[in-house]
Order: C-alpha cells, then structure tokens, then sequence
DNA sequence: TCCGGCATGTAGACACTGTCTACCAGACGC
DNA sequence: GCGTCTGGTAGACAGTGTCTACATGCCGGA
C-alpha cells in the first residue's frame, strides 16, 4: 500500500534494502530483485547500466541510515563530548549488528562501484563528526585529530566485524558487546575521570 | 619443476594459494584453479566435496603463514613486551597489505566453511600471543587481558581492512601507515615511557 | 595371466548468474 | 494519423557450482 508506482528505480532499492537487511548479501542477486520487484530480469538495466550499480545505490541508503541513527542518538548535542562519543560508538556498533547484511555490503568493496560513484565518502560526514569531538575531548598534544579518529573508526570496525563473525566471542569468551565497548573508549580517550 | 606430481589435493591449493594472492579473490572460482592446475573442472570435486571448503583449504594456508611471518617477526622473544607488540602489530599489518587477496580471502566468512572446518579456531594461536604479550606488558587493574586483547586484534584488523579500501588514506589525509600503527600502539598501551 | 574392484579424472547436463540485443507496447507532440 | 522515444519483455550467450554417468589405469588375489 505503500510502494504503489514509485517508479521503477525507487522500489528497486527499496526492494533490495529489505532482501539485503532481511535476507543478506547473497540473496542479492540482480534477477533476484528483480523477481521481487515483479519486473523481468532486464528491466533494472535502464536505471542501472550494471549489477554493481545497483548494488551501490542499496548501500548508499545504508550509509543514510546509519547517519540518522547517529544524528538520531546524539540527539541535541549537549552532552559533553565524551559522553557524545560513547553514544556515537554504541550507536554504530548496534546499527552494524542490527543490520549485519547491510553493514556488510557497505563495506564490500568488491561489490561496489567504489571509485566512480564516491561511496567512500559517504562515510566522510560521520567521519567529521568524529573528528570534531575528538578534538573537543582533548586529546594528548602533538596528536593529530584525524589520525586519532581513523584508528578510533577502525577499532570500531573491526569490533563490529570479528563480533559479527563471532571471533570475539570466541576469544574472549564473553558474550556481551558491552565491555568491549567501553574497552574500545577507554584506550582512546583515556580512563574516564572518577 | 617443483610441483610435478606432489598429488592434485596439494596443487589444487597451491595453485589457489597463488590465484588469491596474484590476482584477489575474484578470480578463485572452482573451475578457474582447476584450469590451473591442468586438470577438468570436475576433478576438485574427489578432494574438496565443494567449492567452499576448497577455499577454506586456502585460507587456512593463509594463516599459517601469518603465523610464520609473525613467529619469525618476534624471533627469540627476548624484548620486552612493549616492543614485541610493536613489531606484532607491524607484522600483522604488513602482512595483510602484503597479501590483500589472501587477507581478505581469510576473513570473508561467507567464503569458507567457518563453523565446520575450525578456521575461527586458526587465530587462536596468535590471539594467545597477544594475551601473553598484553599481560607481561602490563595493563590497568581491573582489566581483562583477553577483552583487551580482542580489541587491539580488532584494531588492528580494522586498520588493515580500512586502510586497503584506501578510506583511511581518505580521511586522514596520510599515506603512510606508520603513524597509524604509532597511534594504535599508544591507545592500547598507554604512552610511551620516556 | 586374467579379473574384479577401486581410485582418480573426464565429460556433459542442470539450474543459476550478469550482460547484451532485438523487439514491442504505449504515450506524446505535431 | 504518424513518427519518435521511453520503459519494459524475452531470449541468447558465456560463465559459474554441483551432480551423475562414464572411462581409464592400477593393484591384489586366484
């Protein structure tokens, strides 16, 4: 009732947004889509000249979501920074687990048209955000901000990987996300005051 | 001259071993290394029943050869902690941007046969070194060395993962890797002494 | 020496994929 | 009414992983 003659192009994506977050990606075959979207299995080539295209325009609205989710979460931004951080961090990392399929096409490059259609900046807003309240944290002199928020980003990554693998889990025995989390903000920003 | 009939199991492999890390994982289809290795496309199937635990047979050659490169980084293991995970960390580092096909083959779980062959378990070994490492190191009371270890291993595996997508070289505005690394090192061991 | 089994690889089918090309129905301006 | 163009269909093609039927050669026992 509600995908009534969006045009072609629109329910292709949605379409791929549900099957990608309900079913992974490897259901995300183009015929595939293209069966749920009721067309034949040519008809997404005039929106989108190959599969990886396609592909990219899903994971795109990815990176949209994630970016509401954070915006969402930190809310009005009055919170000092660390605590700002640590609402960011745990926001991120539910957002990769709530949505592993997504998450994971979004950082498969190989699925991605990665150079052509600046999908790695789509990650460059949140990658500021980051970098701003880092800066505003206080970080040790004569460390450079982006530098600091590169590794923090990559600490978080990874995390969201090897927990989505199952890695951690297995290596450390434990299975709550939580303390890894606050391991992760703690080395980074230093031990919390109190 | 060197692999004349040392049995199609082993060449299958080696032959894999050689696809992934000249030409990445895309190239490492079932039919491609049995071209390669001069046999039908038919023949793997008598020493791998499918495709993937083939590939998982690769990866797991992948990570023995971490952990030789990595072994032999630490040599007798005379220096002191600190200094140890520095060179682990490079190793581990060097190691995957070295050999991106291999590295990204030992990690795309929807590639390998994860749960049924043990690979998880691979990184066992390695992941121990670095909970040796990190308690002899020193950590802040109250501080689990295998949390703490998890998250350096996801640092560090984010930072190779991030870094050979080239969006960390995007957003830090760097192209070299060594000061990353320096900042890793920093937040999970505390700063340098001296 | 022959012979039955067994191991090992071949060849072809099947369903599936992404891409490409020829076609076709319908709307729209003139 | 007619040409044109947009948006979708249908089928071909090469490639993939899996499965099955078949050939071939080797080895142990009579």
């Amino acid at each position: 009732m509600h995908e009534e003659d969006a045009g072609l192009r629109a329910r292709l994506i949605e379409v791929g947004v549900d099957l990608v977050t309900r079913e992974g990606t490897q259901s995300l075959t183009l015929r595939e889509i293209a069966r749920r979207a009721g067309v034949s299995h040519g008809a997404p080539r005039r929106y989108f000249p190959t599969h990886l295209e396609l592909l990219s325009a899903i994971a795109r609205e990815g990176f949209a979501a994630l970016g509401a989710e954070v915006t969402r979460a930190l809310g009005d931004g009055r919170a000092d920074p660390r605590a700002q951080l640590t609402t960011l961090g745990r926001a991120y990392l539910e957002f990769a687990l709530a949505n592993r399929g997504m998450y994971e096409l979004m950082f498969r490059h190989d699925l991605l048209e990665s150079d052509h259609l600046g999908l790695r900046e789509a990650s460059l807003p949140l990658f500021h955000v980051v970098v701003d309240l880092l800066t505003r944290a206080g970080l040790r002199s004569g460390v450079d901000p982006r530098i600091a928020a590169g590794v923090l980003w990559a600490n978080a990554h990874g995390l969201a990987q090897l927990w989505a693998w199952g890695s951690l889990q297995l290596t450390t025995g434990s299975a709550e996300l939580e303390p890894l989390l606050r391991a992760v903000l703690e080395a980074h920003l230093g031990q919390e005051p109190q």
